[in-house]
DNA sequence: CTACAATCTGTAGTCGCTACAGGTACAAGG
DNA sequence: CCTTGTACCTGTAGCGACTACAGATTGTAG
């Protein structure tokens, strides 16, 4: 006497997450494979629509696949908090080097868009910024 | 009586680039296919490495090689500067909304990596984040 | 001449999906 | 019960931008 099942047609409306991405999160073992109908059809539960949900914001909030295969090991493990606090932190990190970066490349670009004009390309100060040696 | 050419692998030593990268960037058309030894062997001049320093600045910069495959053609062409232009403008929108991406995350992110006392993995506040919904 | 480094081609793997093709299951209407 | 239409199934191939081999050939220094 469970509460309703649904496909993976409902799971993919109810999450937003794509269907083939569903199947392939189940064949890489992110999320654990669901009962079947007679007839082959995945049944899924809210249990696997929560999973997925927390698969799916994880990598809304750019974790890898990998990474979050750690997160998920860790929440089975009668875990510390530490270690996810750790792998949250070093996330964190690359993107701060990402944020960094883009702005960089910002500014030389900025810079070479707003010297245009209107010559022709090949004293293009774009052309010339991408021959400069960074 | 040219002045002396060199190998694929100075080439890469030059640059920086790796050698399986510069074959790769031969075959997709993005450098010219530069003359071969009687051996085979790819023998550059200095306008080969001019060429794939141009591409790699760019790629450093975050166009993508169809980006670049544009811009090389723009700058063969006798083409007006604006082309160019709007080809980067459209290229830093796009950072633009990178930036603005990852600043969000890491906001999400620090907060909940603040919030970590040393409890156990059930109920910490990274996966309760992460089980949110945004 | 020999040894060893450099280079060659071609193919397959990476990551995180996405897009088929060609088949089977299911739910609703007649 | 039967048909129709959709939902779903598996398996494979493609994307971008490389990277990593394997196995053969060439170039060069002692």
């Amino acid at each position: 006497m469970s509460i309703k099942n649904f496909g993976i047609g409902a799971l993919s409306r109810e999450t937003g997450c794509n269907i083939e991405t569903i199947r392939y999160y189940e064949r890489i073992g992110l999320i654990p494979e669901p009962p079947r109908s007679n007839g082959g059809h995945r049944s899924y539960s809210r249990d696997h629509l929560r999973q997925l949900a927390f698969v799916m914001r994880s990598r809304a909030l750019g974790f890898s696949i990998s990474e979050i295969r750690q997160l998920l090991s860790l929440m089975d493990d009668n875990n510390s908090c530490e270690q996810l606090q750790s792998i949250t932190v070093r996330h964190l990190k690359e993107i701060n080097r990402k944020i960094e970066e883009l702005t960089r490349l910002r500014s030389v670009l900025e810079s070479a868009a707003d010297k245009c004009a209107g010559g022709t390309a090949t004293d293009c100060p774009v052309i010339d910024i991408l021959y400069e040696n960074a």
